[in-house]
DNA sequence: TTAATAGTGTCTTTCAGACACTATGTC
DNA sequence: GACATAGTGTCTGAAAGACACTATTAA
């Protein structure tokens, strides 16, 4: 029998590992990001301050890194279906005061009346936080190095919005073609032009009608679905960056 | 009968954490990729097999991520200064025998000049496998799961090549811009356009001149350098996806 | 009828694709 | 001069930007 015995001092020597996942939605016409509130007195670091929701893998109850971000994102939020992308991972050794440390962070897209926060075990309080435009990330510095890591996902979101159908996962699953507008111009904090951006949702078979309408107090408006599940690649970006 | 027994590092409930990395050059007329061929008999996992270089983040040594997969190149290639990237983290109970582990994966690019190949320690030999136009990896199956990490540094890699400057990092200081449209090709896996893509690297402000010329049997080519070091991003793709 | 938003048509601009053309060296 | 590769010019087509225009409902 072949035993592979991991000595003890490697396994002492191996960093912590976490995941942090930047959760957005559009609320009261602006991006938001949830943000969980650490207990205010415990051992824990940065006790009292607001930070991603996030913690450490746990290798018994999750089978993989996704796994693990999905079930954090339950925790909070209740939600299992949204879109989930990695965003990378940074670690180094002073990034968090219990040792060396590796976080992995996530970005998810939800439409907020999907959700219904709960604050849980291991967080005070939970609450959504606007994000100005063109702004890093909230008003406030976050926990360890929870404001980078917002920054990072919040690029990350914007420099794909350019070229995808992501906004359409801040939305319910029913909209109409202005408010996907809407979405588009909230994460990217400038406004499109509206011809332009109607033949390129159609062009690219993002959509597909329902048959209902949404009535207000003028015309109403056609109802869509997204065709795909999968997010969808546009040919171009929406104006060129140089 | 073989057993991995239930390992050590689960009493500390927390992954195995290391760095693998995809070293692209050019070679041959063909993208290739250096592997390292596992110490043939030993207690570690899939001996004899090749695989991506890579190993242990030492929380000792490394200040952080990026430095760790800096060292690693280091030890195979003898060159420090290259174009890496951090392409993602793959993590599960199942990849590594000896625990539930993650790895940072990251790419990188650099002239095939530079490199001086060093087996060190824990590598029982190292070369450079050629990469089939259009493949997702080498002819044979890599240890542990790096044929699939290295599908993904592909992805990544050939999804970059095709809006921003990354191919001239796989060229020497001084190149020609033949030179520098043919590492496109080898990479994209097809012919462009000569005259499309003169215009679009000479707008976008990538190279400049130097005062030299490659001479060979027929007319000489201006030789260019890059003007920044970081990569530059194009305002299109070079032909639309949809 | 008016207000308000939904939705379309047309012209322009930008840039890649195709391809022919000229330029400059070696032999 | 022949040949080979370097390098340019011109036309076309695809898709975005600008902006005016029409359509459809509630009140």
């Amino acid at each position: 029998m072949l035993e592979y015995t991991v000595n003890v001092t490697s396994a002492y020597k191996n960093p912590l590992v976490t995941v942090d996942i930047a959760i957005f939605t559009v609320r009261d016409d602006a991006l938001a990001v949830l943000l969980v509130q650490r207990p205010p007195s415990s051992d824990d670091p940065h006790p009292g301050e607001w930070a991603l929701p996030g913690g450490f893998v746990d290798i018994e109850r999750d089978t993989d890194l996704l796994a693990c971000a999905r079930r954090k994102l339950k925790e909070k939020t209740g939600v299992v279906t949204t879109y989930l992308e990695q965003v990378g991972a940074w670690g180094n050794r002073k990034r968090d005061p219990r040792g060396w440390s590796v976080t992995q962070v996530y970005f998810a897209l939800m439409p907020s009346m999907d959700v219904e926060l709960r604050a849980g075990a291991n967080a005070a309080d939970v609450r959504w936080a606007p994000i100005e435009d063109g702004a890093t990330g909230v008003g406030e510095r976050l926990a360890f190095d929870h404001s980078n890591l917002l920054a990072f996902a919040l690029e990350r979101l914007r420099g794909k919005v350019e070229y995808t159908s992501l906004p359409a996962f801040l939305l319910p699953e029913e909209f109409t073609l202005s408010e996907l507008q809407r979405a588009y111009e909230i994460v990217l904090g400038r406004p499109l032009e509206k011809s332009a951006f109607r033949t390129r949702v159609s062009d690219a078979g993002l959509v597909e009608k329902v048959p209902r309408k949404r009535r207000t107090t003028n015309r109403p408006a056609q109802l869509y679905r997204l065709k795909e599940r999968a997010p969808v690649y546009f040919p171009r970006t929406f104006s060129p960056r140089s």
